[in-house]
DNA sequence: CCCATATAGTTCAGGCAATAAACTAACTGC
DNA sequence: GCAGTTAGTTTATTGCCTGAACTATATGGG
């Protein structure tokens, strides 16, 4: 069984033993959420990978029953000798909401405490220029039609988390600038979202999210990568020892705007030769010599198809941008520490014209770091940044279940 | 009065009590160790100032006085109405050692509890290429010396911290690479540095500890910069929220090796184009048309008379490392949120010619990023590896004092 | 000089969380 | 049906923090 994430909160105010309590409701949460799926710990199980002792876990998981955070299954083992324990499980009647706002869509997704994915809906529209105000209204409606369908079958949204494709913060809950959008120091009210719900919203910097979602995927805890994804910008997040890591001000990752190219063009950001104006989608469609497209998918077909056509401009076009993002990511796993990238966006869809000159790149600017099988696809794909929202609320709630007490 | 750093450690284990003790006795220590010099708390004001109780903060300085890690002075506040308290103190006869091995000497320096510096040592040597072992022993040498002589006033070493100029870890006690000293793989027996000392000793790369150095000096708690230091090579540390980033294998930060000239030079690392190559000291040196040093002062100076004397092929030298650190910079703080840099090494020596390129190069590639203010030069100078890493066993003893007790 | 007032620090009963050990519960296998 | 085995609960104990009462030590006014 694997071991939950850490314990111990970190703060500066007294400790007592409230804290060792929620501590260790984190604990023996975790242990469950993090246990094999299908195998359904019993409260012996639970003891046993996280060293308290079964009176202990028997009180913590009575708190989580009361919580509503987990549920009993019937008796397990059965054929073994002794007395069979009792399943625990995640209550799949409790879910969060993951959310995304992006050029040309909003999104949502329901995941129940287990991962599991109960509602999926997409809703395409041109957010560029469009009010903050009425674009947040449609997806509260969005939000509010996905809770109810869960609803119908008796299950509860306890909270969530929003992606924007842009820089967030201070107070998790302001954009400070989605240049894609348009949008420049937006405050959302994100309890509009989730009007009721016992949780907070919280907001994430898409390619954050996504980092989350992959995550997700990973097997092992204490997960180093960098993913880096290919949209009209270019994203990235950093996850360093299975947490995000967001920087002091929320805003770290932003691999498409480490110079690669000191000579060159300028960027949107300001700056000149930010991997961004290589390897964005835009540069790429100009450098290949197609049309940049409005809806995304479409445009990169067309990319698609020159490239398996041979179409040597749009070749070179992929090439220069796999290099130089090899260029990116060799200057940022020096400067992190980080062994492990995953491609998303764009990135994953042109993985195999990519590839081979992003670890070109990567063996020419920092050699014997990356090595090739730790270049790999994002697994969420499109869905990465709400599954990475949803994913975060769930963690969040893992890592603090107290939250839900009472 | 400064509240300390976060008390309550992460953990995988079990919480009790003995955690919240543990955390608590570390809130007390912080609580006094980060009041304002001079001003000794009292019971009271340490009550007041973390939220525990009178009863709980008497029962924790109990302990601590008992650990050795605080005295008491005499009583405070006469003057003022009602009982005088009595002032807390860290104590000042328990102190922490730094070392370092750097190229071309190794050092020690030691730091009472209160940070005050009670000795300090140089010995010049050549120790590019030398055996590890026998560098090792020459600085337990220096280390004894310098322990008998703060032992002769009474003062005991409890811990310490080595800086050394290389890659570091895993596990805290081996250094992956140290080029410029010729090592690769060298297992360290750090115990051998302060025998019978309670704490173990730490090692650090040596531009890491020497922003910790820089943490020290700098006003608050949450501090976020980058410290770029200019050697052989070019080193870096990264602080973020006033704790050193280290990244998942402790080898964050490495500035040096961010990719600023894609088309440049091969660099040491094997990689191309790397910071390093063009504002490493040789580097420089060679581009400003001298002969590399081989003790550094006396380079060095030669590189300012000629910037002084108006050498254009020295000033174009300096120019080129500081645009180019510009680019590194602008990079790095983008994927880490950072806005602030410090400089150490050679880049603080050089900074009267090297601040205008740098900020130059900043506002062409981050611009509105890193402000004027917020390049400093390094206040801990040439002792910097040394402080901080006395420093930072100094800040592991106040995070966790119960490793001193009985 | 004495006493009111004010602040510092200690003592003590109460509550809560984890532990260990004893106990009850439920199943297998002979 | 009973021994053996494992699951989960009950109970006594320990440790730590809290709040309130208490002691200690100062100032200052009469």
């Amino acid at each position: 069984m694997r071991l939950p994430a850490p314990a111990f909160r970190e703060s500066v105010a007294p400790g007592s033993m409230v804290d060792v309590r929620r501590s260790n409701l984190a604990l023996v949460l975790g242990a469950i959420a993090g246990s094999d799926p299908g195998l359904h710990p019993t409260r012996a199980q639970v003891s046993a990978a996280t060293g308290l002792t079964k009176a202990s876990v028997s009180s913590l998981v009575l708190d989580l029953l009361e919580a509503g955070l987990l549920r009993e299954l019937g008796l397990t083992a059965r054929g073994e000798r002794g007395r069979p324990g009792v399943g625990l499980a995640l209550n799949t009647l409790r879910a969060v909401m993951g959310m995304e706002i992006n050029v040309d869509y909003i999104a949502a997704g329901v995941l129940d405490l287990s991962g599991t994915i109960l509602f999926k809906e997409v809703r395409e529209c041109d957010n560029r220029g469009a009010q903050p105000d009425s674009v947040l209204a449609e997806l509260a409606l969005l939000a509010a039609r996905a809770r109810s369908t869960v609803g119908e079958q008796g299950v509860e949204v306890v909270g969530g988390g929003l992606a924007v494709p842009g820089l967030t913060g201070p107070g998790r809950a302001r954009i400070l600038a989605a240049p894609n959008l348009g949008w420049t120091d937006v405050d959302l009210d994100l309890g509009a979202l989730l009007p009721e719900a016992p949780l907070v919203v919280s907001l994430f910097n898409e390619a954050n999210a996504a980092a989350l979602a992959e995550l997700r995927h990973r097997p092992g805890d204490d997960a180093d990568f960098l993913f880096v994804s290919g949209e009209v910008g270019v994203g990235g997040g950093l996850v360093v020892g299975g947490e995000l890591f967001t920087g002091p001000a929320g805003n770290a990752g932003e691999v498409g705007h480490v110079v690669v190219d000191p000579g060159g063009n300028r960027c949107s950001c300001g700056g000149t030769g930010c991997l961004e104006t290589v390897a964005g989608q835009d540069a790429i469609f100009a450098a290949a010599g197609l049309p940049p497209g409005t809806g995304r998918s479409a445009a990169m077909r067309s990319l698609l198809d020159a490239l398996a056509g041979g179409n040597a401009q749009a070749r070179a076009a992929v090439e220069r941008a796999g290099t130089h993002l090899g260029i990116a990511v060799a200057s940022t796993a020096r400067v992190m520490d980080i062994g492990a990238v995953v491609l998303g966006g764009h990135f994953a869809v042109l993985d195999e014209w990519l590839k081979g000159p992003l670890l070109a790149g990567l063996a020419r600017y920092a050699p014997g770091r990356v090595a090739d099988g730790d270049v790999t696809v994002a697994a969420a794909g499109e869905w990465g940044a709400v599954l990475g929202a949803a994913g975060s609320a769930l963690r969040s709630l893992v890592d603090a279940p107290y939250l839900l007490q009472e």
